[in-house]
DNA sequence: GCCAACGTTGGC
DNA sequence: GCCAACGTTGGC
């Protein structure tokens, strides 16, 4: 069992998105690092923390699911989406994507300088200066710890 | 909207 | 294979 942190901008697709569609196709990653975990390391059933980037503010706002595992994201063979990539085909795909599930929305969302305060979790990756990746792995004991903090008022 | 940090591209 | 130029991410 891996844990993760997904991000997405909650003007485009939201925790609450999630919530309505129970699940989600993860298209539009177009980094290496990113797209290997979901190729490579994501499993089913593996546990995701749905963070809400360029938010106000940006935070971990509750749980999903790996549902599914990578399959080839078609979003890059159309010219008229805005993930759209001249490199892809379909005989060269080059994206692939997971598909997500609902779990919970968190009670109470844990902002990113929440975060920060935690001794903790300082390690996170999530944390490090000018870390940018949109989908990256973390530690089962700073899962826990933030599973807990969603449970009380900060 | 700004801008630091980082990733990608492409010329050489 | 280097690296400058450019594009993107994402916090603020």
């Amino acid at each position: 069992m891996s844990y993760w942190l997904m991000k997405s901008e909650p003007y485009s697709y939201s925790i609450q998105d999630l919530k309505r569609d129970k699940r989600a196709f993860w298209d539009g990653v177009r980094n290496y690092q990113a797209r290997n975990f979901m190729i490579q390391d994501m499993k089913i059933r593996d546990k995701v923390l749905f963070y809400h980037s360029n938010g106000k503010p940006s935070g971990i706002a509750g749980l999903a699911r790996i549902c599914k595992k990578a399959e080839v994201d078609k979003t890059a063979f159309d010219k008229k989406s805005k993930y759209y990539d001249q490199k892809a085909s379909p005989e060269n795909p080059r994206w692939k994507a997971v598909t997500v599930e609902f779990v919970q929305i968190f009670p109470h969302f844990i902002s990113l300088s929440d975060l920060r305060k935690e001794k903790t979790l300082k390690d996170m990756l999530l944390l490090k200066k000018g870390q940018r990746l949109s989908i990256m792995p973390v530690k089962k004991k700073d899962y826990d710890y933030i599973v807990k903090m969603s449970k009380k008022q900060m």
